[in-house]
DNA sequence: CATGAATGAGTCTTCATTCAT
DNA sequence: AATGAATGAAGACTCATTCAT
């Protein structure tokens, strides 16, 4: 939604603009961030941020928007794993490709997070759509998995979809901001994994 | 942390006042009820507000940590089977009394919620440590079920609790708040113990 | 249309603030008076503008109502030889009588012009609606006199009632913004009267 | 006053731009307008616009005169009749010619009640020249009347002349821009002109 | 000459907090 | 202690005009 203004600028200075938003963002966060701070950080005159995007909030969804698009090319070539391995097999690459991604950005992790705790109705309706949409996806995967003989058919997959993207974007998201070495990170996700894999329950008890 | 001049109101003034908080930020969240919503919604003075609070953010607090000690009081009669039964088995209950509590008071959920994916940093702070201590209280429950045999000792106690808490956190909650009946909840639920009890995993394929 | 606040005012104060108004509107103009103008005429701070009024228009629409009311205590007491009188022969005391008030307000007069003259179109709708309104009284006056056999039986007393009101609003006003003195102005409105009295026809063309 | 680059546009595109500046103000009015309205309103790129006007206010002038101009083309004609006729006698077919006019040019006539009502100091200025003007050459033909012995001797002439200028100028045309048919509005004109000439004194009453 | 992107001063309005009564 | 009026520092956004291409 940035107005053509923007998309026709030099890519140059549309990459300084992009980082100066996230620098901006991820200082202040969206709420208390300012139209002053973000042209401060882009270093453009307060009237150009005006002709690049509707509003702050307009030029937050694109910084999200754009990390976003950035993810996947991450993500993808993983992806094309997926004809012959389970979802699963391949999910503890995910996060690590996740964690590239945040470690060669920082600072959109912290934004991310942010943008996941926010408080504004506007980005709150954004985020239910996307969370939506991931956990869609998941599922799609795990259908495929089931099919394959893989998963029990029993097993809920919305459930398990829901459980494995909260995974995903709270607590190794969290971690990573908080500096967790990525050794450490992918450990626990191991421990998720064995825990949705095999169960808690005491095999001996059961039968 | 409010102050002693709030402290050493008649009760029922300081209920109305409460319920006016509860309205104020259930009406428009955290980051933008303003002091004049506030004292409106609980019928003071703007003056009196300053008496009572130190400010908006400590008025929050307040709304939260009061919420929280009624919540305990639907929780803490099922903790005390604790003793006899394995904590997993009445942790439906446990999601049951939750539900029961956010059934009479609907809009303190919302605001929960709100609580929850505030941006605002000194709640931030605030929320990663009652995460924290809740995760903490839970993994202590857990321990006791390990060490009774009810758990596989190879599990990850920390992992499954942040689990555990997450799906009360976020599914649970955020679908109450979206008006979802109580019995498909809980049949939700049973479906997240299910994978978490059991794992995903096809047997068939195991052995 | 002020708020209470304002209305509770210390009567020296709202003075002061009334005259600022007049002061600040007088100098720029309704359109060009910026509300920083106005605080600094009333010797007030920003916020405390915003306590006493909605907006510049309501501000605007205080100070016309307000000598619009001083206006006619300088006139009511004509009124009262309407029932003796024709108000053709008063006409020209009721000139004066308005005269009288503007050397007394000289810079409301300005205003007075300018609000004639506003192409507000929020200021527009309440001057269409005053207008018609003295008009119609205007109207009331002079069919009393077409009664007492004063005016001919033919004349269209809404077409005379503008007429009246039109010298008097723009042509009486207008000369008085330019300075021309009370004595010229008096002769002006004689001349006036004269033909709306006796019209312009040589009398010898008509027999 | 346009640019020398306005005046050497082919004669198609100026009339563009003249009925797009006619749309622009028309809508918002000469203070609420924005030069972004005005190209927009003109299909002209924003840097052309101060290629052919030094600013708004020189636009504004443009369309006036224009217009003035157009509306003579109306007038001219009848004026010629002058020689022959009272002007008394042509004043009825004057309205007439302003009317038909103004059905061709519709919103130039809510743009010229805007105008007349202006607060606008430049255009108050040049309004006050434009109404001395008009005045004045009314007050010529009159005179020429009262030198032929159709008006008294001892008739103001400047006040006749302001009164007629102002029915036409108020009167007439607002009550065109408020939609009342030409009928109706000649049969004003004629009540008014009917008081003009024979006064409205009883004529009984006087001797 | 033509264009439309760039600029930043200027405007209204809100609001947390203080303070006089 | 209780009240609600007073305060002025921000903040978002607009817009006439300039200027680089």
């Amino acid at each position: 939604m940035p107005k053509n203004t923007f998309i026709g600028l030099h890519a140059e200075k549309r990459r300084r603009i992009y980082e100066g938003l996230i620098e901006a963002f991820y200082v202040a966060g969206y709420e208390a961030v300012t139209v002053a701070d973000i042209v401060k950080a882009c270093r453009i005159p307060r009237g150009s941020f005006y002709m690049y995007f509707e509003d702050k909030f307009d030029a937050f969804l694109y910084v999200l928007k754009h990390a976003q698009e950035e993810k996947m090319t991450y993500i993808n070539p993983l992806l094309k794993r997926l004809d012959r391995e389970a979802f699963f097999d391949i999910y503890e690459a995910l996060v690590k490709a996740g964690i590239d991604y945040a470690e060669d950005n920082p600072k959109l992790v912290k934004l991310w997070m942010r943008f996941y705790h926010s408080s504004n109705y506007r980005l709150d309706d954004y985020w239910r759509q996307f969370e939506t949409q991931a956990i869609d996806i998941l599922k799609g995967y795990l259908l495929k998995d089931q099919a394959r003989g893989y998963i029990r058919p029993d097993v809920d997959l919305l459930a398990l979809a829901k459980m494995l993207y909260h995974i995903q974007a709270i607590d190794i998201m969290e971690r990573f901001a908080q500096g967790v070495k990525t050794e450490a990170i992918l450990t626990s996700v191991r421990a998720f994994l064995d825990i949705i894999k095999f169960g808690i329950k005491e095999v001996s008890d059961e039968k």
